[in-house]
DNA sequence: CCCGCTATTTGCGCTGGCGCAAAGACGGCG
DNA sequence: CGCCGTCTTTGCGCCAGCGCAAATAGCGGG
């Protein structure tokens, strides 16, 4: 029975993983949980290392990349609020795939193998949820590598994009804010580009007014433009 | 009760997805399911259609594909005996994300929607297994995209035959050969790049003594000098 | 054994985007 | 308030790999 941050554990009834399980069920859940707590640039797991365990984000953002050998990171997404992470620990993996990295001050609710097994035991439901959740990513990562293979980089950064302000947009006034510090590097590793050219490309934008940016901060202006460039319709006479 | 191809149902017990059923479960399983023939060339489900059945190869290989919008074509993977396919089926998917064609005479287990989940019902451990089975498929996928966000075409296509000769791969004569047909423009989908390109490094790569090319045929004579490539020490001095 | 179709090879020119390098902007901290 | 470290912008040259096009080579069928 964990120590509550700050977000009410009631609150597990809308993690998808723990979906129609019952009240006494995701009670039993919080009951094997434990909470993390994961500064900025905390991590929350590594790379290879044993997976020990199982997490759902409760408040924060975290960044989940691959380091290649020669030592280059990529991005494979980002965690929201509610989302899992860390599925190998429930999928007979034996090490991360990935590290796990805060990019906010974040709190995540864990379970350890062993708790995991056991509630999955009782609650054969949590693994038909994660099945669900399982084919989602796999789907997602799979248009992602389509994307990688048939699309330019500018048609990449749209994407990239549009997929942030989905996952993270915040309405202000001027446009949809991403919530959380989004450097022109960290874009670049997810869209397999580097730097400069997501910087010649977000500045281009920028003159065009589909999206105002600074540092570490990105806002967008014209999600209609954004996809405009993500999907095909090239150009579009400025008018509209 | 399925009428048998010419593979003995009972191997069923070698599938993952059905491990740890005991007899009477696998029974149940095959109770349920029927085959499905697919001459080479044939679709056993296209992109975009309805999710309304889960398949394991029982003889044969099959290709899963991708159609952009502009009309390219993006593999996924190929799936070979014993591998479940059209997994959506299982994971709450409303339609197919990829089509399947089958690249060789081909007999698949089917079983629809109904059937699954009442299986699933009866026996959660299938979940797990399937559960196990897409937690793989995603590493995989993952492990892809980072390829294709960090290496080289002739990197790429190295690690592209690696994985053939890891799953398809038979002992002959003189090397290893891709045990079904495979066209430059196949290895070009799945490395996202051009036949052109292809058919210039595998042309290369025979002047080297790596591979033995022929029409849609490949076979890889020197399976270390592959993995120099596709890893990292580059050239390698002639001599070992 | 020849024909036609498909797969493959290869030359050539072009260019998107990378790599390098250096010069600004922010923003936080002392 | 000014300094410093980090992030960002921008110029410049280069080249991997694409696109186009045309020539070849296998294979299967009649």
């Amino acid at each position: 029975m964990p120590h509550s941050p700050n977000l009410d554990p009631v609150l597990l009834d809308a993690v998808d993983v723990f979906a129609n399980l019952g009240p006494e069920g995701r009670a039993r859940a919080l009951d094997r949980a434990h909470w993390k707590k994961l500064e900025s640039g905390e991590q929350a797991f590594e790379q290879d290392a044993e997976a020990d365990a199982f997490y759902v984000l409760s408040v924060g953002r975290l960044k989940v990349s691959q380091l290649t050998p020669a030592g280059q990171e990529v991005t494979i997404r980002y965690i929201g609020p509610r989302e899992m992470f860390g599925c190998v620990a429930v999928c007979g993996g034996l090490t991360y795939p990935a590290t796990a990295t805060a990019v906010l001050d974040s709190w995540a609710l864990g379970w350890d193998r062993r708790s995991i097994a056991d509630l999955v035991q009782d609650y054969p439901q949590i693994a038909l949820n994660a099945l669900r959740g399982m084919g989602g990513r796999l789907t997602e990562t799979q248009a992602r590598l389509r994307e990688m293979q048939t699309e330019r980089v500018e048609r990449r950064i749209g994407h990239a994009i549009a997929r942030l302000v989905a996952q993270a947009g915040r309405r202000v006034e001027g446009g949809i804010l991403i919530d959380f510090p989004v450097s022109r590097q960290d874009i670049a590793e997810m869209t397999g580009t580097t730097l400069h050219t997501v910087s010649r490309t977000l500045t281009a934008w920028q003159k065009l007014g589909i999206v105002e940016v600074g540092r570490k901060k990105l806002t967008v202006v014209d999600p209609h433009g954004l996809v405009m460039i993500a999907e095909d319709l090239p150009p579009q006479q400025p008018g509209s």
